[in-house]
DNA sequence: TTGTGGACGATTGTATTCAATGATGATCTT
DNA sequence: AAGATCATCATTGAATACAATCGTCCACAA
């Protein structure tokens, strides 16, 4: 219960943001939220500043806050650098994950299964997954990049498993990752995993151009 | 000159901490700090938590904050995520760098052989040169990884160019490095690069061992 | 009609005040 | 004498008050 403020008025935003009731391009002032959560500017200004921190907003000197557009552009450097963090992930949990890891990793794959048709259950699945991924490739820096950049993706509304028929599709190739991990093929499950991201991205970009349309 | 209270104590905490006037494990308290810049608790509280965001130091609920003491074992996962980021940006360099880009290495690799001998000039130049290659790698999440990562490092105290015979070496994989991105050898720029992190961290470790046997 | 100047208002940056909580130390009891 | 309990204090978390700056809008003059 050591929950302060600040983090309740930080995970208000995110939500707002992640939810799309906060749009890319639009203004936050300090004083509209702190009385829309009954709260003081103090710990919003403290949430404010995590969220530039995670890249979700901007904060302009006296001109406010405003939440990040991504340009096409950056979401493409966003990919390759996610596919650099996560296939690197990937290759470390391959050469040293715990049997406890491959258990939860399993466990991930079997829950994926059961809830083939709910994709709000999927996409909550998914990040469970390559966090867990992540975790078990061991490095505590490496954990915290791939969260950081996986924020920045809150940005882009939802989920690439929405598109048709990604859902199954992202499935087969999870399990086939958490083959070659638990068979230590280290080299199998980055390319795996790069091609995973990189499958996501396509999706994604296709996505935005059809948004950027205005379809 | 925007520059506000919050950013000059951000500033101060953190030379002090690049220093070694604030040891790891050491407390700092909010009221001693702002009475010795003589000035309030607020952007004294804003300054800490961009240093907590940085990972250099904790906030301990109620126990103040304390800076950071990084394990052995955690400096090995930070130079192996040094190895994947920095090697990465080496690969984006040598397949994208612009005509501007290689002319701002040469320079840097030219006043690197001109301050031979001068260990805090290197330390600058070193920094500009990996700066300056990650940005040449045209990805903007990349190059924000890299910063933020190597930040951590400050809490290592003096730089590895300060061991025997290293500068030297450094400058020179520094060279081999800048001639692989300007030939567009995207495997050799990046193979090199990991070698060149891989030899900064064998002595970093080496450091901090003798360090920690209190020699 | 258009450009410039100034005053007002809105918003952020900082200081100060208030509240709450955990640590510390002393005292009392067994 | 040792341990427990209670009171006090130090320190952080939050709210409020204050200051400064930037943008906006209107009026006036060219």
């Amino acid at each position: 219960m050591a929950e302060s403020l600040a983090d309740k008025a930080y995970a208000a935003l995110r939500a707002a943001i992640a939810e799309g009731r906060l749009k890319p391009g639009q203004h936050i002032r300090e004083t509209a939220f702190a009385a829309q959560l009954g709260i003081s500017r103090t710990p919003i200004r403290e949430a404010l500043q995590r969220l530039a921190r995670d890249s979700l907003i901007t904060l302009d000197a006296r001109n406010g806050a405003r939440v990040v557009e991504l340009s096409v552009d950056a979401i493409q450097e966003l990919y390759d650098l996610r596919e650099i963090l996560e296939g690197s992930a990937a290759r470390f949990a391959a050469l040293g994950a715990k049997a406890n890891d491959l258990q939860r990793l399993d466990a991930i794959l079997a829950k994926e299964a059961e809830h083939g048709d709910d994709p709000a259950a999927l996409a909550k699945l998914n990040k469970l997954f390559h966090r867990t991924l992540c975790e078990a490739g061991n490095n505590r820096y490496l954990s915290s990049a791939v969260a950081t950049f996986s924020t920045t993706l809150l940005l882009l509304g939802p989920t690439t498993l929405a598109a048709r028929d990604r859902a199954g599709e992202s499935q087969a190739e999870h399990r086939a990752i958490v083959a070659a991990v638990a068979a230590g093929d280290a080299e199998r499950a980055e390319e795996l995993m790069r091609a995973h991201i990189h499958r996501a991205r396509e999706i994604r970009i296709a996505m935005a151009l059809e948004a950027g349309l205005g379809v």
